[in-house]
DNA sequence: TTGAAAGCGCTAACAG
DNA sequence: CTGTTAGCGCTTTCAA
């Protein structure tokens, strides 16, 4: 029966077994280092017979390279993050590194989990939850640590970030709404602090303007970036006839479009499109489904998540980290049924 | 500028600023070491003053703990175990403790996540993905790690592991089939391979063959798993009336419940529970919403995965794994609409 | 190409 | 209570 305190064999171990310098086992498990290959042949047979797995810990205790990469996410009650925090794994995973990941409640302050991912040495940050105090950006960048805010920033802060773009977004979901001939509108809104939702908020209304819409035409409700929000929020707001209903409502993102919509539905029998028209942001899986075919705006996860590792540097570690890069991506608008598309539009198919 | 180089202060920084030795700045961050208050205080000062906050890479070299425990997810398809990971990294994160989240490709195998696990010396695994060979799991017994096996379980290994009642559940929505009267049954499967879509199915069976429903009144369909396996799979077994509808589907987990109630929707024009009844397993959030209120069998995640790390033993390190830990939890139904409920029941409530 | 030796930053006896 | 000392397992000069 094997005891908790040994912990496998060490490099000395295999260097006995394989008469070897206990430097060469290092060698031998080093890509690229100089070795004889007669020898590295004998090291790694003497590896495996004693189940030998190198020690990453302590090598990063010399190298000072963790390998290891933080995911910290805010709300996870939406989908799109959960689908993020993948992407990411998949692609760090692929370049032999490991994801530390984090979770902070909905709105809650980062802080915390800075603090903790500082202890081990990460390589890299990637933050998709709002709250940071520039404080803890000042403390990685002392460190050497390259943080990446993932579809937020920070306005006034020299923090990088890469995220979608978030206003000319919520333009396309407008110009979809007037195209199919709306001209009353409500919008529903997640975080009220957060960057995202006002950036694709404002372009919304922007466009509305420019089409000649009063911003009295359109009501703002409060979902707070969840399903239940939403819900709640359209359920409360347009019971008994109290409010009159838009021609159609913006879903900030598509969990919240997709808590409307069942709102809609289960409080008062109506129909998207056919008495309302509805569109979200982000494109997830759950939204493209038979009862929601939403239209939306789609955010390109991978293309994202690839530009996020670009500014993490993490091959070239040396590089010293270049304060406020600010990459935005454009979101592309899919037309599914939730907005009747003018003739010329396809179902399902790209703007 | 600063430079990736330098990774920040060190003990021995803070304690010469402080005046005290470096083991006294080590026992002023280790809670219930013995050091005079007044001297504590004074290195905290100093620490802060030095932004310095303790490697915990080389803590774990010292102490053999890292900290970490790691989380190999199998099918991230379906949302029941993108719940799993967040209580999993709630409930860690709560007790101080970190999560190295990897994920393997649907039924493929987790030797390769186990071996990068096993180099950064993780407290302990949480493994949810179907396979395992029996040497990975003693390579980790051999090194002290141990290994928990989340909802699925090695037939003749002495892996440990925690998980729902599958069997139990599966009789469960027999019962409910029953009760409302139906006669003729298909279910989904998931994976062929996987214990838990077999013992599901293996309960639902039994039951149905103890009220004298006959094997061949049920139809068995392949739904992998995923969402689309099952919409494909209703869609292509009924259309054109080439088979006849049962009175009953038994969606092995929520995900594919959700896939035939939408392809029966969209490909046929047919209602739950009009047309069809529809049971499901897991109770995922997307399940009780408005287009589906699934009838379902509830797996208490709180409690599976608190269940899960007491088998860890995360707190008592030096004590020897114990192999061949089976715990099971039963689930319980929940009564919504995709099962028309006997007049005992009200909906959305338990059984 | 190879081995010896010096740490990486911390914890843990062990004296005092 | 506190300082000294000896490593944890590995990488990395530095000579050979």
């Amino acid at each position: 029966m094997s005891t908790r305190q040994r912990s496998g064999a060490t490099s000395s171990d295999v260097a006995a077994l394989a008469g070897v310098s206990q430097s060469a086992v290092s060698r031998a498990f080093t890509p690229g280092s100089s070795l004889a290959e007669e020898k590295r042949l004998r090291i790694v047979e003497a590896a495996k017979k004693l189940n030998y797995v190198p020690n990453s810990i302590a090598r990063s205790l010399t190298t000072r390279r963790s390998n290891i990469v933080a995911v910290i996410l805010g709300n996870t009650a939406n989908p799109f993050y959960l689908q993020v925090l993948e992407a990411f794994i998949l692609r760090l995973q692929g370049q032999g590194r490991q994801v530390l990941t984090f979770t902070v409640p909905n709105g809650g302050d980062s802080d915390e989990a800075i603090l903790r991912v500082l202890r081990y040495q990460v390589d890299g940050v990637i933050l998709t939850s709002a709250q940071l105090s520039t404080r803890m950006v000042s403390l990685c960048h002392d460190r050497g640590i390259p943080v990446v805010l993932f579809n937020r920033y920070i306005p006034g802060s020299d923090a990088s970030g890469v995220r979608c773009a978030n206003a000319e977004g919520g333009r396309l979901i407008a110009e979809a709404f007037l195209a199919a001939g709306a001209r009353t509108f409500a919008m529903i809104h997640g975080d009220p602090k957060g960057t995202t939702s006002q950036d694709r908020a404002r372009g919304f209304v922007d466009k509305l303007a420019e089409a000649g819409i009063a911003r009295s035409a359109i009501t703002s409700l409060e979902g707070h970036s969840v399903y239940d929000g939403a819900f709640n929020a359209v359920s409360r707001h347009y019971r008994d006839g109290k409010a009159k209903l838009p021609d159609a409502i913006f879903g900030i993102n598509d969990i919240m479009a997709m808590g409307a919509i069942d709102a809609l539905g289960q409080r008062f029998g109506l129909k998207v499109p056919d008495d309302v028209m509805i569109g979200g942001f982000d494109d997830i899986a759950e939204g493209r489904r038979f009862p929601y075919r939403l239209t939306t705006v789609r955010q390109p996860i991978d293309t994202m998540v690839e530009k996020a590792l670009d500014i993490l540097h993490l091959d070239e570690p040396l590089r010293p980290i270049q304060p406020g890069i600010d990459v935005q991506v454009p979101g592309r608008l899919i037309w599914r049924q939730s907005i009747p598309a003018p003739r010329s539009r396809t179902p399902d198919g790209a703007a």
